[in-house]
DNA sequence: GAGTTTGAAACT
DNA sequence: CAGTTTCAAACTC
């Protein structure tokens, strides 16, 4: 019953807010009113979690006001040494609720000195008197915290007296400036004291200020001490925590009877203590959220402690400044650990490759290369970093969303174009165990070597793949690590998309248009088609979908993206040609059809086959530098567009977009080898997906470093 | 599916 | 750095 009654008058004061009810008659009639009542039992059960709700409203209002403890709460460490604390509080409280029964008012709690003050405190209540001027200081704090309890409904207010009634009308107030976040709870308990009685002012600051001290990493032993000012600061602590989280209810009810509605100290013990726990469970509850509440305002290290409390208005408020950061780390992390919000930026790409690694399976070091990014800096690191700068990439994350969106679509296009058996290969694939999977058909490389498609693109082989005495597996992760480091070592950017948007193709796009074709991008070291023509897919180029520039030494280039004499095939010759083209024809009706499949996917992907699905031709690109045109407009067939149709098409080239080999640096073509950087991208931002797309593949770039 | 072609990758 | 070899994809039949 008694439980009951004091639940009932938590949950009263939700309901009832008439100050002048808190007087004795009302409450006595409240009491009989409703402490019999199942329903507000069973609302009281109910009832600890709403006041909170307003206080949390109210630190919203001024979380900077908690700025200043992040330094005592800040500490994850700390944080669960409070909690636990508060638990120990708790059960060491939960022997003061007795306190509040007369009957236990001799029952001392070896451990607790705040059940002895506040028993001592009853004392002086009943005699309805605040002004305890001569005690000691912690005598003071007594009021406070039975005035917070009182609050909390876990204190005996009808004991308490008129007097103390109005000391709670003043910590009202305080609690009032508690929720505009006077930032400093012990000055609300400092002025409630105030007002209750202000010799007290002097120690009960003091006493504040020590209050935090408490809170400290350190004061775990001094949680232990049990002496009459260690159970004062723990009052004080009690009372601020129950100030913070009951003011603001009881400010507007704090007078009703609900709010007075007592636990009768006549009340048997045993009841009592029952009663005790359980409403102290809630109190527990909200003052565990308070403790949240000021964690999250030290940076949100620490877990909520219920959903709520993520909700909190503090969380939010720190999700201000990092707003989509936190979310990313909210969503990822289940929303549990705010600590996510403030992990190094290895961690957020740690979480990011994992995320990425997820969504691609088979990705071979998408792990091991996030982790890796974070290794000392490296020639290739370097060579990454001013990439990514110059291709105007300000995060990996981007990258690897790109590159991830740039999978998906092509593996969604290669349900498009079955007509290569590769594309029946990659087809059967797709259906089959992951995308990432090239099915290569390696026979001596053991699948370490860039010969390797799989090994190329950084994933690792898989069931679909014909090879043999393959290594590229995970049960030789270190095998091929250690190959692809060593082939890194080689050539930093082996692992690098041989092919490369670029801006300034993009800029000599007369048109919106032809910023998405494969003119946009280039080979990186571009070619050395000698019989090909630059018209199969045996050209790099032509297979990335992209003209040939200057920098290839391909003979005889007929590439339909663009040769790299500047010269090509317009749209209208393409399509009247590509009858006439025997060899490319199929590819082109291919091209073209993949292109109508996709024309969806292909915004999504900004890949330069857009061009292709509206039909437009390949763009010959037309360097401002073509010096070389010794291969002129033999070919106005209509290729295919297969490096870029990946994301249309099947994705035989895309593992070229993932495999690496070139390397700008240093161009391993025998016929002539240059050092040529990667062409800067510097192009605008509306480009950048664009330019996203020809971006080496993270993980390739990223690992083994 | 086997064989051929091709050019990048790797090697010297 | 150039030439050669190796390799596997692309291609043809």
């Amino acid at each position: 019953m008694v439980g009951e009654r004091c639940e009932s008058s938590r949950g009263e004061r939700e309901v009832m807010g008439t100050p002048e009810r808190s007087k004795n008659s009302q409450i006595a009639t409240s009491i009989a009113k409703f402490e019999d009542s199942p329903v507000f039992s069973f609302l009281n059960n109910l009832s600890p979690i709403k006041p909170v709700k307003p206080v949390h409203i109210s630190q919203t209002i001024n979380p900077l006001s908690f700025a200043s403890l992040p330094s005592v709460f800040s500490s994850p460490h700390l944080a669960s040494l409070r909690e636990s604390r508060f638990l120990r509080r708790h059960s060491l409280s939960d022997p003061s609720k007795p306190e509040f029964s007369s009957d236990d008012a001799n029952k001392v709690d070896p451990n607790m000195g705040v059940t002895m003050n506040l028993d001592e405190h009853k004392e002086s209540n009943t005699d309805a008197n605040c002004e305890n001027a001569g005690e000691p200081p912690y005598v003071c704090s007594k009021l406070v915290v039975e005035f917070t309890e009182t609050l909390s409904c876990e204190m005996d207010i009808v004991n308490s007296g008129l007097g103390c009634l109005e000391t709670k009308q003043v910590a009202c107030t305080s609690s009032a400036l508690v929720d505009q976040r006077s930032v400093n709870m012990s000055e609300a308990n400092v002025e409630v004291l105030g007002n209750t009685d202000g010799n007290c002012w002097d120690s009960l600051i003091a006493d504040a200020s020590d209050l935090f001290i408490f809170e400290s990493p350190n004061a775990k032993a001094c949680n232990e001490s049990v002496d009459p000012a260690t159970a004062f600061y723990r009052s004080i602590r009690n009372a601020i925590q129950n100030v913070q989280s009951f003011g603001a209810a009881a400010c507007g009810e704090h007078g009703n009877a609900a709010a007075n509605m007592p636990c009768q100290p006549e009340e048997g013990t045993g009841v009592i203590e029952n009663m005790s726990l359980q409403n102290f469970s809630g109190v527990c509850r909200g003052m565990k959220r308070r403790s949240l509440v000021f964690e999250m305002a030290g940076g949100c290290r620490k877990n909520m402690e219920d959903g709520s409390a993520c909700d909190s208005p503090l969380l939010l408020t720190n999700s201000d400044g990092n707003a989509s950061l936190d979310k990313q780390i909210a969503r990822t992390k289940t929303g549990s650990d705010c600590s996510g919000l403030l992990p190094g930026i290895g961690l957020h790409l740690n979480a990011l490759a994992a995320t990425h690694e997820s969504s691609t399976s088979g990705r071979l070091l998408i792990g091991s290369s996030s982790s890796a990014n974070f290794h000392p800096p490296t020639t290739s690191q370097d060579l990454l970093s001013s990439y990514l700068l110059e291709s105007g990439i300000d995060t990996f994350e981007s990258l690897l969303l790109e590159d991830h969106s740039r999978e998906s679509g092509y593996i969604a296009n290669e349900d498009i174009n079955p007509s290569s058996p590769k594309k029946r290969r990659r087809k059967s694939e797709q259906s089959g165990d992951g995308e990432s999977c090239k099915r290569c058909n390696c026979k001596k490389s053991k699948c370490l070597k860039l010969y390797c498609e799989c090994f190329a693109a950084g994933v690792y082989c898989m069931e679909p793949c014909a090879c043999i005495d393959c290594f590229n597996k995970p049960v030789h992760e270190d095998t091929v690590l250690a190959t692809r480091k060593q082939i890194e070592s080689r050539n930093p950017l082996a692992f690098a998309p041989k092919v490369i948007r670029t801006s300034d193709s993009v800029s000599e796009m007369i048109g919106d248009d032809f910023a998405n074709t494969p003119a946009s991008a280039r080979h990186k070291r571009g070619c050395n088609c000698k019989k090909s023509g630059c018209l199969k897919k045996y050209c790099e180029c032509y297979q990335g979908g992209v003209g040939c520039s200057i920098n290839c030494r391909c003979e005889g280039c007929k590439n339909a993206f663009g040769r790299k004499d500047g010269s090509c095939a317009s749209a209208a010759e393409h399509e009247d040609v590509e009858d006439e083209n025997d060899t490319t024809e199929k590819a082109a009706l291919d091209s073209r059809s993949i292109y109508k499949a996709s024309i969806h996917d292909e915004l999504d992907q900004s890949a330069p086959s857009q061009s292709f699905s509206k039909k437009r031709p390949p763009r010959a690109y037309v360097p401002p530098t073509s010096s070389y045109s010794g291969f002129g407009n033999s070919s106005l067939a209509f290729p295919p567009p297969p490096k870029w149709r990946p994301h249309l098409e099947e994705g035989d080239e895309m593992p070229n977009f993932l495999t690496g080999g070139g390397s700008p640096i240093k161009a391993s073509s025998p016929n002539r080898k240059r050092v040529t950087p990667p062409q800067t991208l510097t192009g605008l931002r509306s480009s950048r997906k664009l330019i996203l797309q020809s971006i080496p593949s993270f993980p390739s770039l990223a690992s083994n470093r």
